[in-house]
DNA sequence: GGAAGGTAGATGCGAACGCATGGACCTGAC
DNA sequence: GTCAGGTCCATGCGTTCGCATCTACCTTCC
């Protein structure tokens, strides 16, 4: 039946594709409804989600930390960021510590539109979201969501066909 | 037929908020996690999912009809299909009774790449997510999220111009 | 101090995306 | 029959994506 784990634990392989299936099927259900909300015309979604991370530090974020809470690649975030600093949303400044770093920071601007539009997408949040579910399945989702992703830095990748980590390229 | 919640229950906006960035954020780890396994080199992980779809139908399905599964727009589906057409994965075939359709169809080859790639697929989905979940954690997150899927059809979509909102900053 | 290796971000480039639209076909009213 | 409107899929087009790579800077070790 289960499949042992590193840490020694059985783990049922059917009960887990299937939680990931209806997991991400819900997710793709729900992101498609917000995508159609008539609240998109001046940014995308995922432009907001940068600026939504942005307006939880004042002092502005490495480009590198905003990668980490980003959906995008490092360079198509890198581009993205140009963008909305072109648009005049962000700023791009040199780091104070690290001279190959950048820090971007919310414009007032940029400021206003995240809380124009974020206060229309969590109304839509809850529209879809909070129509669905009551109070007790709202917090267990918080709550089962949550372990799952809090757990991730603890498991290791899966490696290559069992083999070995591949060798360095450059001996010596 | 849904059930009309709006006007039965108050909704915790918050609640709602937050149990979406806790899915969606979790939904985003491990799509990270999977996408970056040793097992998409024959075929993107979109290109997997189609085919799965597929995979459940042994009499082929309708482009319309496997858009709906899909995360891909019209447009975007119809030229994948063109490639795994090209590839050999599928076949694409006038549908008989509908002179507007197309009816996709796994081949042998395309039938034997789903079930490889997927039996090394749901070993890693039960390394990420069966790693972190107990199986009561699993059943939970099965029901909870395929409950939040099966309302989404009776719940009306947002009108422009919605209700007046709370000052409550929105995740993604 | 200086070489070697690692990290942060930018850029060239081909692939894939979505939007808008077009052409073919179906349906229903008359 | 035929005409209007809707549906299904394909295609033109501009945008954005990720991969690979590059430059610049930091860190470590000798």
């Amino acid at each position: 039946m289960g499949q042992d784990q590193d840490q020694g634990r059985p783990v049922d392989v059917r009960a887990a594709a299937q939680a990931w299936e209806e997991l991400f099927r819900a997710q793709v259900a729900i992101m498609r409804r917000l995508q159609r909300d008539p609240i998109w015309d001046r940014i995308t979604l995922r432009e907001y989600d940068v600026l939504f991370t942005l307006s939880t530090a004042p002092d502005g974020l490495r480009l590198r930390e905003l990668a980490e809470h980003s959906l995008l690649s490092q360079p198509s975030l890198s581009r993205m960021v140009e963008r909305l600093a072109d648009a005049g949303w962000v700023t791009r400044a040199p780091a104070a510590e690290d001279g190959r770093g950048v820090v971007v920071r919310l414009t007032p601007e940029g400021a206003a539109l995240q809380r124009e539009v974020g206060r229309r997408h969590v109304q839509a949040i809850a529209h879809y979201v909070g129509g669905a579910l009551d109070d007790d399945q709202l917090a267990t989702l918080t709550a089962v969501a949550g372990a799952l992703r809090a757990a991730q830095p603890g498991i290791a990748p899966l490696e290559r066909d069992g083999a070995p980590a591949p060798a360095v390229p450059a001996p010596v």
